[in-house]
RNA sequence: GGAGAGGUGGCUGAGUGGUCGAAAGCGCUCGCCUGCUAAGUGAGUACUCGGAUUAAACCGGGUCCCGGGUUCGAAUCCCGGCCUCUCCGCCA
């Protein structure tokens, strides 16, 4: 959420944001005005309460004092009643502007090109050689279908099309990429571990700006519980400090945590529907930052290098890509994607988003700090970035490190993980 | 699922419809004091919105879990919700 007076103060700022982002601008035109009435009438109920404060302090003087009251009780029975209407009233704007609010984007940084979409992404660095095979790269579907360590028919007999049932080293595979990828950010990129719920309330959800906007892409549980299933971890993680004050010294907060995510992807129907490209449950490992604001880009370059440092352990050649304004999401300042080529399907594939969501997050699910001890505190910084998802990364994996023969060679990294040096 | 208790500042914990943004204690900050530590001692210690201002001081509103209601006036009374704890039942 941007700080209405932002929006207040610097209209033409906000007009331009938007226009960038290809986004509709009606609404700042609507907030702007409901603000303006807003203000002007808080103003007339402010002074009359102030009245209301007054006089009743000087009733309970007069009774105090056993003098007679009843003219002043009268005349403050009819200012309350009209308070009582400009309060309801007040409400009302209120609720519009921010509902408005809630649904305007976050400006981006000034280092985010201005671009219409993903064609206007330029990329940024590029790591690792593209393996040449001197045999036909087989997609992932069937090698894994042939070792039979994913069972794609089974999972959707179980739920439906996009939930994958992995087997034997399929479903080992899995286990070593989570612990291994954790064990790498805690102990090495100096993340704490945490284990959060999957299902999300209402107001977490609102926090990290997945709604009210894209409710659709969520699962929800039903009307009476009211929850939904996580989408990303970012999502609990961000929240764990909702609504509190941290300490400087607390900053920066990291950590990291695997998740089970769910997306409906509603939208999305009948695009990369084949193997694991594009599913409704996949395991994610996600790092997620709570930093002083003046640090917080060079946090976001630091994030994202953890998430480059475990494409190359595992030897996976990448490219970092920067957002341009048209493809950035609701809630990012700016954010750079890391793409992995995966030889099978001969595609680069999108892994890790690294986000610097500055102080439109923290506004939202009023996370602050102090700046000193004692001080004012401010809102923090929040940064996110996946390290990294796995259903695109196993693909990768499986398409990359393939043999002639169908068997796939465990990448040096995992194998104390895996037991094994090759799937067979 | 059943029964009960309770939600007050960073924490513990008082609170009679008006002088309560809130006693007291702890913690914290700044000073004083005894050679250091401990103890003692004085002062200060919530958040938020609107207005004014270069900025602060300043003026006013709101906040004692949340939302309604009663009242001239609510932390206090009434209704609804959420959460926590205890006991019982069920259960991985």
């Amino acid at each position: 959420m941007l700080d209405a007076k932002l929006v207040r103060n610097e209209p033409e700022k906000v007009r331009q944001a938007l226009i960038n982002r290809n986004a509709d601008t009606t609404m700042l035109d609507e907030f702007l005005r409901l603000d303006d009435e807003w203000r002007k009438l808080l103003q007339e109920a402010e002074t009359l309460k102030a009245e209301r404060n007054s006089v009743s302090e000087h009733i309970a003087k007069m009774k105090k004092n056993k003098e007679d009251a009843t003219s002043e009780i009268e005349r403050m029975r009819e200012v309350s009643q009209r308070i009582k209407q400009m309060d309801s009233q007040l409400a009302e704007l209120d609720a519009k502007t921010s509902e408005i609010l809630l649904t305007i984007p976050n400006v981006p940084h000034e280092s985010v090109p201005v671009g219409k979409n993903e064609l206007d992404n330029p990329t940024i660095r590029t790591w690792g050689e593209l393996r040449k095979f001197d045999f036909e790269p087989k997609p992932h579907w069937d090698l894994a279908t042939t070792l039979d360590i994913i069972d794609f028919d089974r999972g959707s007999k179980i739920t439906g099309s996009g939930f994958i049932l992995y087997k034997g080293f399929g479903a080992r595979l899995e286990r070593a990429l989570i612990n291994w990828m954790l064990d790498v950010h805690t102990s090495e990129h100096g993340y704490k571990e945490v284990f959060p719920p999957f299902l999300i309330n209402r107001k977490a959800m609102t926090g990290t700006g997945q709604l009210p906007k894209f409710e659709e892409d969520m699962y929800h549980t039903d009307k009476e519980d009211d929850l939904f299933l996580d989408p990303t971890a970012e999502v609990p993680v961000t929240n764990i400090f909702m609504d509190e004050i941290l300490e400087a010294d607390q900053l920066p907060m990291c950590l990291t945590a695997y998740t089970a995510c769910f997306r409906r992807e509603a939208g999305s129907a009948g695009k990369d529907t084949r193997g694991l490209l594009r599913v409704h449950q996949f395991d994610k490992i996600e790092m997620v930052k709570f930093v002083a604001p003046e640090t917080s880009y060079n946090e976001h370059e630091k994030l994202t290098n953890n998430a480059e440092d475990i494409l190359q352990r595992l030897g996976i050649p990448y490219r970092v890509v920067l957002l341009c304004t048209g493809d950035l999401g609701f809630s990012a300042a700016k954010c750079y994607d890391l793409e992995i080529y995966a030889p099978g399907v001969d595609k680069w594939l999108e892994v890790s988003s690294c986000s610097n969501f500055q102080d439109f997050q923290a506004r939202r699910a009023n996370i602050r700090y102090r700046p000193e001890p004692k001080g004012k505190p401010e809102f923090v910084h929040t940064l996110n970035g996946s390290g990294v998802a796995l259903p695109r990364l196993v693909v990768s994996l499986m398409e990359n490190y393939q043999q002639a023969d169908g068997t796939i060679v465990v990448p040096e990294v995992l194998r104390p993980y895996m037991g094994v040096d090759v799937i067979k």
